[in-house]
DNA sequence: TATCATTTGTTCGTATGTATC
DNA sequence: CGATACATACGAACAAATGAT
């Protein structure tokens, strides 16, 4: 049965096979996928070469694999979370933020640290500059899905401020202070997708083969000083984030490091 | 040598110690790691154990391997291009799009094709809708990075407009035909990432281990009404999206699947 | 609770193919 | 062409997780 064909590898034959007899719909998400013995019979290829293929079908996200059970297949995931990253004022004037309906899951972490190679140009700082970094960790209590959230908040910015003193207020509450403080704020977010660290997919829960969605937003203020960076880290494929766009005059982005 | 302790599988044991190895500066990135053979030698494993080993850091993105020549440090790369994500109009009232800098690597692709489960609540459509669909793949000359770009044109957008003879117009004058047609248009877009699917990390030359930043953009005009779909793909650890954030009164998202 | 069959995980050994220099 | 390095493939054995008996 299922005659492997000339290209490449042998392994890559089987993971082929595999993939189309998903897509074919021969096995559907959710469901078991034949055990490894079972597919030495239908491949007549050897418990190594169908392992390579399962774990080329692993790092491709098509399939989870759970010892002792089997592959199941998985079938794309779409998001389930949205995290709204527009900035939102009510009529008195109160900031909001887009993660609510998230809930804290661990009691924040706040701590002294110093700008790195990567945030040290977002912030124009110089590197190794100390401020403030206080960690997050947030559920989404519908899907479970994790959000690693981070502040890091220049001495600088917090000096003169009620932040000084109570570094660990939430980004609503920050960006109120630092409008009383005088400042015209403006915020510039980017997104990037990376895989994880071994730590990131133990604190998010990450399954295999699936990456981080990385955002990074910046605060700027009167005269486009930077004040804070603010990152956001959570599953990619679980969650997604949004943001709402209306147009605006040319303008140049905060140049960063290329 | 480099003692090998208790924790998990000896290959995991490994892997721990390379990785060890990488951060702590003995292997800096960009040099060669040792070989299979030395590595053998170094930890006192066979050689399964440390292929095991070189194929979770390689998953894990740490490492690239190149067939015959060896194992090279990746270290963690940052974002080279940025495409900025936000709709500006010049004194003139024209559009101009992120994509400045860009290269188009080939001759647009226009076809029809049709609405699917996630991009048809996107649209405010049914499912199977005909649209059009028009493909562009983008370089960017500076670091080679590559970024897949699609419009989802409905007809009845295109309907009665210069659209239905020319859809391949880019985003600018896209946005703009839809102002002139009669439209006030707001802009929401979603980020997330994901795996690529194997002729995805073909066409647009990605690493092993690297992930896929997805945005989608949906164009608005009067009434809310959802205009276009577009959607970039390019990858997440080369390339990042930027967003300017201004204030917002809030305001619900058009609901997606969830 | 304990045991057993099933299934995946880990580790060794060995041989050969193929890319790079 | 040869030396080196990674890629592929087979075989074998035991460990560990799972679910049912």
């Amino acid at each position: 049965m299922d005659g492997l064909q000339r290209p490449g590898a042998l392994y890559k034959q089987v993971a082929a096979a595999i993939r189309d007899a998903i897509t074919t719909g021969e096995f559907e998400p959710g469901t078991l996928l034949p055990s490894e013995t079972q597919l030495i019979e239908r491949y007549h290829v050897s418990r190594p070469t169908v392992r390579n293929a399962i774990a080329a079908l692993r790092t491709e996200g098509l399939i989870e694999v759970i010892h002792g059970k089997g592959s199941f297949v998985r079938g794309r995931p779409s998001a389930s979370a949205t995290v709204d990253r527009t900035v939102t004022r009510d009529a008195d004037g109160a900031y909001s933020t887009g993660l609510q309906g998230w809930e804290l899951a661990e009691a924040p972490s706040i701590y002294r640290t110093h700008t790195t190679a990567e945030t040290a140009p977002l912030l124009g700082l110089d590197e190794d500059e100390a401020l403030f970094g206080i960690d997050r960790l947030y559920v989404d209590p519908a899907t479970g899905t994790r959000l690693a959230y981070r502040m890091l908040l220049p001495f600088a910015t917090a000096e003169g401020t009620k932040l000084a003193e109570h570094p660990d207020a939430e980004s609503a509450n920050v960006y109120a202070i630092l409008e009383a403080a005088g400042h015209n704020l403006t915020w510039v977010e980017y997104a990037a997708a990376r895989m994880p660290l071994p730590d990131e997919r133990t604190a998010l829960q990450l399954p295999d083969a699936t990456p981080v969605l990385h955002t990074t937003r910046v605060t700027h203020g009167t005269d486009d000083r930077p004040l804070l960076l603010e990152e956001l880290r959570t599953s990619g494929e679980r969650a997604r984030t949004a943001y709402r766009i209306t147009t605006d005059s040319p303008r140049h982005l905060t140049p960063v490091r290329d």
